[in-house]
DNA sequence: CGGCCGGTTGAGTACAATCAATTCTGGTGG
DNA sequence: CCACCAGAATTGATTGTACTCAACCGGCCG
């Protein structure tokens, strides 16, 4: 756990998201200024994480936030039935550690090798309290998660397994998008089974969406984690266009 | 649209969560400080809305934030085929107006008679610039916003309309208690069909739900609006006690 | 008194969950 | 380089549950 300091070149944590004032034809920006991290790099650590490690437990006392570097992060909860749900997949540029009464409210696991700074709570308090400028920074983040959280939701609400997917490949090619990359193929950095778990089916219901898609001509897979949209006329179709590409995303709460 | 100054004795806006860091045992409290309510108070107006007006449009370009001072609202988004899907059920003390790229992200409607402040853009920005203690508070907001957002996610992936229907019962009971109210009744502010947009089920199966828990003598409806919890063991069995009374709530994302 | 809205109830259908093989794939060691 | 293994993914058969469509009830308002 090596100590951040800017002097060795480390720019210190980023945070991204879409803005919820200026239009940016979707894509995130980085939200802090370079002073900010490098503030925050100050009392940042860098620590990482195999794949398939878990970083903290729900209920377990809160000590840090974390920002990813690199890597993914799952959060979620297991049902009393035991089998897992996914509240959100983290990407870089994200933060967690959100918690209730000072303890986390979700569990987290890499689900691929992770680095990310660690920020202790009271040093990053203490740092809120002296930057309004990095506070408001937060807002906009919090926000963003919020409307993410909030076309999860959405998500959730649909019945069909094939519709479900198509959704999901939708969030993860507009993610992608957002974050500046290519976008001729949507990368799956999950497993079926983690898909599932996030989209509230079981992993045959994934496997079965994903073999639909492929036989009506709408998607290709080039390997179990490429896809490629082939037809994206139907694929907007069966995602419900309304949720997509044009319009204006998601507000409230 | 009245100005809410200060002066006519007027506390100003309210903004009530659980908080992150203390344990509080569930109760909700108020997170402004009276100075920050009455400068608050200086750039509000109130404003008021009959039951069933809708207070935005997703997508319409935002001018204001908005903080129920008294009434329910929805936040809802429209699925393409027709039917709402209700993102949160919004209380006093609750904030909505949320945004993205300048655009409300979803649509919101009184489902009650509604009084609330509204808080204009520009204002509200520039009293945050100036204002850290603020900025916290409405982060510690947002964190709620966010955990009640992964929460309702959480019953979304419920297959089983009985479950949901208890886990809803349950979110409402413990909202009503963060609260301060009274918890022998649980209060219904929504229609059966609000239920079901919110829950992801049709009224029909809403109703089927409630003959089902009433049938097996779990609660008990005094009408429509009021219900009551007869077996509390039965109830918790069925909400999945995990999510429910006991352990400290959702954090993540 | 009639109509309407919100809610209940019934019959049949559609869809995913479940349980259970079976196949594929990527990684390992010989 | 290839055979083999373990885990991931696919596929099949059956079942459970909510959806759909539709008729019906009851209270509230005019």
């Amino acid at each position: 756990m090596a100590k951040a300091a800017t002097s060795n070149g480390n720019p210190g944590p980023a945070v991204r998201a879409i803005d919820q004032w200026l239009s940016s034809s979707g894509r995130m920006h980085q939200l802090l200024t370079d002073q900010e991290r490098a503030h925050l790099a100050v009392i940042a650590s860098i620590v990482r994480f195999k794949k398939g490690e878990v970083i903290y437990r729900e209920g377990q006392s809160v000590d840090a936030i974390f920002n990813i570097i690199n890597g993914i992060v799952t959060s979620y909860r297991k049902a009393r039935s035991g089998d897992e749900h996914i509240a959100a997949f983290l990407f870089p540029g994200d933060l967690f550690g959100l918690s209730e009464e000072g303890r986390y409210t979700n569990s987290t696991r890499a689900i691929t090798p992770v680095t990310a700074y660690r920020l202790p709570i009271p040093a990053i308090r203490s740092r809120l309290a002296k930057d309004a400028t990095l506070e408001f920074h937060v807002i906009c983040k919090l926000c963003h998660e919020l409307r993410q959280a909030q076309r999860h939701a959405f998500l959730l609400t649909e019945r069909r397994a094939v519709v479900k997917l198509a959704m999901f490949l939708q969030m993860l090619e507009q993610l992608q998008a957002a974050r500046g990359e290519q976008t001729a193929e949507i990368h799956l950095s999950m497993n079926r089974s983690e898909i599932g778990e996030y989209a509230g089916m079981t992993l045959a219901a994934v496997s079965r969406a994903f073999h639909s898609l492929i036989a009506r001509g709408v998607v290709k897979v080039r390997d179990r984690r490429n896809v490629s949209i082939v037809d994206r006329n139907a694929f907007d179709k069966i995602a419900g266009d309304a949720i997509g590409a044009s319009a204006p995303p998601r507000p409230s709460a």
